[in-house]
DNA sequence: CGCGTCCTTGAATCGGGTCAAGTCTAGTGG
DNA sequence: CCACTAGACTTGACCCGATTCAAGGACGCG
């Protein structure tokens, strides 16, 4: 048994992985970095060659418009793989800021190339989650363009509670959200105002409760029913990954 | 000098591939098939194992709500590489229709394994385009999220037009849309009747000129500016890649 | 010629944004 | 232990951009 990484962790919830891909996987995080909640990781339109492997706490991708406006790409959760972005580009198409105190573990994107190349399966199976992610990517999508802003917010808190159920079991109704009204308005295409007006109506017709900011789903089918959400996680199907 | 396949060519405009890679992309394409404008190539929730490789014509994915609305999640021009997503599920996430007559050329997905198996450097950049495919749905996000009506349906037509201009040297100003304006709402969140008022507007701007389907860019700076535009294909740099 | 599809335009409506004024809470320092 | 503060949450009144509904026009095709 070698030490498995938080990466590779993440990796064999899908798929087995050898002891040989474990230890290359495990090279990627020598380097972990502290991170300070509202501290900036990459900022875009900056020159990047780094890629991340997100330890612990969390982490949001967005950008700014010219006007000052924000969109919240994505909420990154431990064991995620952050700023793929920058094996394509050589500037940053997005920025990358602490949404909680944070481990990172930065690591040369030559690092990359050289696991692609020794590990082909390993460069498969990112592949393959790089595809899961634009799927995800296109749900949201249908979201900002054709549901309400109640849909929206049912859709969000499904999102976050599935994904983080992924891999945290103990997790049965309720979590952590860690994300400002004005942060969760940003990822949705709301104002916070609204986001609120939201929250508080699905709290009275007790689709959910709050404390301290904790939330509970209490109905959970008729949220995904409001949110026209689908669980993508369920049926995922690797099978077809070449043999280690 | 082997015969290129549309894929292999589209793939080396990014990076130069070897003879044998070429080989190997071009079984892919062994078993095109005509497709009549309209018509339905996946149904979204079916059983799928198979991927295609757009030859001629278009292709759009969309989703469908439980309300009847549709999002379109991404269109797709000869020599792109749809249904991704059925490596890792089994059921269809999106539904695939021709907007034009076009030739499609399925393969299995287990013809994709054994390509990836035996030639690492392709899995690495499909790993790598699939990332910018993200990276595109990203600014549609920001899109649709966080502008105005005017300013997504300059960027949906920046987009277009650079988009093509990829594949198509001798595009200049002007380029097919091949949408009707139902369409182009329903991929940027807007009804077909708001659609057509930005056009016109766009139009009477001097922004935009029509005839007969035919669009031509009038100020593409100006037109940058108000869709908040970035041009992603511009500095991509694929040079990290394995070498051949 | 007639029919269907798409485009065009106006009027009324509404969902969500904006602005503004609180309230609540966790820190912070005296 | 309490006053002070800053950031986040809450709520109301008003406004505006986009949708809806509806009706007509243009064009291509059988």
């Amino acid at each position: 048994m070698v030490a498995t990484s938080c990466f590779a962790e993440q990796l064999t919830r899908h798929v087995p992985l050898s002891d040989a891909e474990k230890t290359a996987l495990t090279k990627l995080e020598e380097n972990p970095r502290k991170i300070k909640r509202g501290a900036m990781i990459q900022r875009a339109n900056e020159p990047i060659t780094e890629l991340f492997v997100l330890r612990e706490g969390r982490v949001m991708s967005f950008v700014i418009l010219p006007d000052g406006s924000r969109q919240i790409l994505r909420v990154y959760f431990p064991g995620d793989f952050i700023g793929s972005a920058s094996t394509i580009y050589s500037r940053a198409p997005e920025s990358l800021v602490a949404l909680s105190d944070a481990v990172v573990c930065p690591f040369d994107k030559h690092a990359l190339r050289r696991l692609l190349e020794e590990h082909p399966r390993v460069a498969a199976l990112l592949f393959l989650l790089s595809n899961a992610e634009r799927v995800s990517m296109t749900d949201r999508l249908a979201s900002l363009g054709r549901t309400s802003a109640k849909a929206r917010v049912a859709a969000f808190l499904l999102d976050m509670f599935h994904r983080l159920r992924v891999t945290d079991d103990n997790i049965k109704d309720s979590f952590e959200l860690k994300l400002t009204q004005e942060e969760i308005g940003d990822s949705i295409g709301l104002t916070s105002v609204h986001v609120n007006r939201m929250i508080r109506q699905m709290e009275q017709e007790g689709l959910i409760s709050r404390s301290n900011g904790r939330i509970t789903l209490l109905d959970v089918k008729r949220l995904e029913d409001i949110g026209h959400y689908t669980n993508r996680h369920k049926d995922m199907d690797l099978d077809w990954l070449p043999a280690s």
